[in-house]
RNA sequence: GCGAGCGUGGCGAAACUGGUAGACGCAGCGGACUUAAAAUCCGUUCGCCCUAAAGGCGGUGCGGGUUCAACUCCCGCCGCUCGCACCA
């Protein structure tokens, strides 16, 4: 019997795959009616090497890819490059390359890689979005959304690293320092350029209900992101303004210092427990005050200090300061308000104020209670007595019955606020709203390596776009990158801004921002359809014909960014003209996957003697070991008093180790192949995560495929866990995965001896599985696949949304090694079937309690004797008393004391 | 703080509408084959007790409840993971 061989059979089968290019999508013509099926996964950031973590992502697609196209379908399953980011700029600045030449030579390494897995990937309609001829549509694609109103510039708050000189996204921002400077962040005002997102909010937030094949999870972050919230907005009349601002300029926004000041709120009803207006610190109109009042000023400057980080938030305590202002109650002309600058107001939220209600909001009623501000409650819970609740420090903010509140008392939650709308409305005091958490994107990057955006800034016109016909805008390659010259190479590059005005010729600069990376992700799925057009992003057939996605493969990280900036983005290209695209819905089906994560190592640090140390190369390294070897400075000061002769120390400094370095044995690590005075060298086993190159915790795929095929690691990734949870790759599951490879093999092999490789309807058997020879492929028909298929239809059934959706066919959703086909009775079966011959109750350890049905005590006891062979019990089906052997669950059976279930299509008559 | 999800052997996990908990796989253990190892094959694997053979008891994070019957439903805790985070 031979072996199975990978390094045979694997690249015999990629090279005639490659030559039939059995992968290649059909055009609609060739397709004939066939149906079509685009899967895809996220592309990857070209970052260097391929890792087996990396593989379980696109195996998971390419699974789907194989099936739908064996079940008939005109598959489309693309691989491309999402190659502009920072990386690269890093990897530029610290190895003095071009950023263009790390990346393309990644892909170039990524992409044999991949090839090594075996993927059914249609290679043709590969690109990165770094080549010109993808940005170069993006371009366009930006001036017709501009044209359209959807690009737009605004000065806006951004994330200022005053080291590196560039706008951090918010995650680049740890604990409200510059990711890679550590240099506190700064909030800067900058003007920048928005894609009007919010015009889409409704649409973006309503169709989450038509997702119905994406995880509830995602949708659910989704829907809180946008944020919907209905409400009122409310004009509070100025009533006394301090002499000061009289005379001042009016605020931006407002043709007047005393314009009435605007609030949101989600409780109109609760305007009668109204007791301050607060605004946020940077609201227009407490800047105009702070310009009079120093204390006001501080106050602003304190919150833009602090605030930024997360946990100063839970801790900060509402802190305010009285403007001086003082505001008419809408329903009530004599009623007079404070007004108040307060920290915990956002500016980007509403109209950034509030009005204070304290009774029924916390914050409120702690702001209100430091400042011993006055109020009443004006919602009585149900159940409570008017006469006697109070609140003191727990504010009540659920819904009850309205009182203390002249013509809204009486009124539940819900028609007080209604009542409370229509009265401002007529009292033009404010109007119904909706308001959203949404907020446009801003795109705007000061960064080299992303796609320039097509603008030219001229001292007479403005901004300018540039004419379709000069794209692409492209990006210089003679840049420089140096850690003492930091910002955007593209600013500082000595021509290439330097143009003219596109609309009056005189001279003019180019934009020298570049396209948040984000958008080169938002689109690519559709140039995929058309990878080579050249005078368009995409033909609008093509890209109809083959959009939405029927099945999108990726990590949950992307649940919101990502996915929602590509839901956008369909719809803009749609109102465009791009493309038709009913609902506007990019990814009919979405599945996030878990990920491979792995065991981390870390050398320990260990103080050396200097006898240990010696140079090689001009690096200190541990004579014994060959370790990099770290110093320490000449003294060390604790309190101000020497507490360690001045002399250098040397020593070993902690390090991840990646798996290869480390040797396992009972458990414990070591490192590989390394003694320290005959012992081995003990490595400290840190916690399982993702694999990441960080962390070095990463099995090298060239190598794992080399050692033991892509077979092994497809299978693998696969099988270990479900595919929405983690995998965490070990040496015993690698041993699992090539032991079942080797067993499909055998079978398969030995079948093929005995009969050839075609000999359709032929069956074999082996270790419990049967397979039958069906058109030159293997196929199992043994019963306990059956029972398999009908198990993976059920969980299908269960599960409506996901990765089990994608598989509508029969196939396991959890494709366990050898699940229910290539294993032996456990114990649990065995005593199944002792039970079925009778030998033991039912009903287990709880028969004794047990009051049988009438019918089935007969039943039972007929059984009895242990003769012949038992029903097929396996698979969870559970043996039932004959006498309830129709449906046993559903409705409840009517008849007292009967433990039967009858029929769930009841029809009021008795099975029993 | 709010929202979502989860908690079952040495490990990955299964258990449908409440109906024999631990299917299936991995690792492990015992055996066969072998000079030996690997591979393969056979057996075994939740814990405890008992037995000649049967068998019995306990067990799904913890504490209650509903039910003839609870991993599953309800109430209250504990723990973990993820998302949002002063959103008015």
């Amino acid at each position: 019997m031979s072996r199975y061989n990978h390094r045979e059979v694997e690249p015999k089968w990629r090279e005639r795959w490659a030559a039939a290019k059995i992968d290649r999508a059909l055009s609609p013509d060739e397709a004939k009616g066939k149906p079509k099926a685009y899967i895809l996964e996220m592309f990857p950031y070209p970052s260097g090497r391929i890792h087996v973590g990396h593989s379980r992502n696109y195996t998971m697609g390419d699974v789907i890819a194989r099936f739908r196209r064996a079940n008939g379908y005109n598959v489309l399953h693309p691989m491309g490059w999402d190659a502009f980011g920072l990386p690269a700029e890093n990897a530029a600045m610290e190895r003095g390359i071009h950023p263009k030449g790390w990346t393309y030579d990644n892909i170039a390494a990524m992409r044999e890689q991949l090839k090594l897995l075996g993927l059914a990937i249609d290679w043709s309609r590969e690109f990165a979005t770094c080549d010109a001829s993808y940005y170069k549509h993006q371009q366009a694609m930006f001036l017709a959304f501009w044209k359209k109103g959807l690009v737009y510039r605004k000065k806006q708050k951004v994330n200022w690293d005053p080291v590196d000189n560039t706008v951090l996204a918010n995650e680049q921002v740890v604990d409200g320092k510059g990711w890679r400077s550590g240099a506190p962040v700064e909030t800067r005002e900058l003007e920048q350029w928005m894609f009007r997102v919010t015009a889409y909010a409704d649409d973006l937030l309503a169709a989450i209900g038509g997702l119905d094949k994406w995880p509830d999870k995602v949708r659910l972050m989704q829907s809180n992101w946008i944020g919907r919230s209905q409400g009122a907005r409310i004009w509070w009349d100025i009533a006394i303004v301090p002499d000061q601002l009289r005379a001042m300029s009016p605020p931006t926004g407002q043709s007047h210092a005393r314009d009435p000041i605007e609030v949101f709120t989600t409780r109109p009803d609760t305007l009668f427990g109204a007791s301050f207006l607060a605004l946020a610190p940077d609201h227009p109109l407490t800047k105009t005050i702070a310009e009079f009042r120093p204390d006001v000023a501080k106050f602003i400057a304190d919150c833009a200090t602090l605030g930024t980080s997360e946990a100063d938030i839970e801790k900060a305590e509402k802190v305010g300061v009285d403007l001086g202002i003082r505001v008419k109650h809408p329903f009530d002309e004599s009623w007079e308000l404070p007004v108040y600058a307060a920290n915990f107001v956002l500016s980007t939220y509403g109209s950034g104020a509030i009005f204070g209600s304290p009774a029924g909001d916390q914050r409120d009623l702690d702001f209100a209670n430091k400042y011993k501000l006055p109020f009443k409650p004006v919602v009585l819970p149900p159940g409570a007595d008017a006469a006697t609740h109070t609140i003191t420090t727990e504010a009540y903010v659920d819904d009850g019955v309205i009182y203390n509140s002249r013509f809204l008392d009486g009124l539940s939650t819900r028609d007080a606020i209604a009542r409370a709308i229509d009265e401002l409305v007529k009292l033009e005091k404010g109007e119904a709203t909706t308001q959203w958490r949404l907020r446009d994107w801003g795109v705007s990057r000061q960064r080299y390596w992303g796609c320039p955006i097509p603008a030219v800034h001229c001292a007479k016109c403005g901004v300018v776009p540039v004419p379709e016909k000069d794209l692409p805008i492209a990006l210089p390659e003679d840049v420089t990158f140096e850690r003492d010259k930091p910002g955007n190479p593209l600013d500082r590059h000595p021509t290439w801004k330097h143009t003219k005005c596109p609309a009056c010729g005189s001279a003019a600069q180019r934009e020298t921002d570049t396209l948040d990376t984000f958008v080169d992700s938002s689109w690519y799925f559709a140039r995929f359809t058309d990878a080579h057009n050249e005078t368009a992003p995409f033909d609008k057939e093509l890209a109809s014909y083959w959009l939405p996605v029927d099945q999108y493969v990726g990590g949950v990280e992307h649940a919101v960014l990502h996915l929602l900036y590509a839901r956008f983005f369909t719809r803009a290209m749609r109102d465009c003209g791009y493309l038709e695209l009913p609902g506007g819905e990019p990814f009919a089906s979405l599945f996030t996957q878990g990920m491979v994560v792995h065991e981390t190592y870390r050398r320990k640090q260990r103080g050396l003697m200097p006898s240990d140390v010696e140079t090689v190369d001009g690096h200190l390294v541990e004579k014994a070991t060959g370790f990099p070897v770290s110093t320490w400075g000449q003294s060390q000061f604790s309190g101000g008093s020497v507490i360690q002769a001045p002399s250098t120390t040397y020593f070993v400094s902690q390090a991840w180790l990646t798996p290869d370095e480390v040797e396992i044995v009972d458990g414990k690590a070591y490192e590989r192949g390394k003694t320290l005075d005959g012992e081995r060298i003990p490595v400290e086993i840190g916690p399982i995560e993702k694999m990441s190159k960080s962390k070095k915790n990463v099995v090298d795929l060239d190598a794992f495929v080399t050692d033991f095929g892509a077979d092994v690691a497809r299978w693998f990734v696969l099988s270990d866990s479900p595919p929405e949870r983690d995998v965490e790759w070990t040496a015993s599951g690698v041993k699992g995965a090539w032991n079942f490879v080797q067993r499909v093999w055998s079978l398969v092999d030995a079948h093929v001896r005995e009969y050839g490789p075609h000999h359709p309807g032929r069956h074999r058997r082996h270790r419990g599985l049967s397979l039958q020879c069906r058109g030159g492929a293997f196929v199992r028909t043994d019963q306990r696949h059956r029972q398999t298929q009908r198990r993976g239809r059920r969980l299908r059934v269960r599960a409506r949304r996901g990765f089990a959706h994608a598989q509508s066919a029969d196939r396991p959703v959890h494709a366990a090694p050898g699940r229910g086909v290539l294993g032996k009775p456990g114990r649990g079966r065995l005593r199944r079937h002792r039970a079925l011959a009778g030998r033991r109750p039912c009903f287990g350890r709880t028969q004794h309690r047990h009051t049988p049905h009438p019918g089935e005590r007969q039943e039972a006891r007929g059984n009895r004797g242990g003769q012949g062979p038992a029903p097929e019990g396996r698979g969870g089906r559970r043996p039932r008393p004959r006498g309830c052997e129709t449906l046993p669950r559903g409705p409840k059976c009517p008849q007292d004391h009967c433990r039967c279930r009858p029929d769930r299509e009841y029809r009021g008559e008795l099975r029993c």
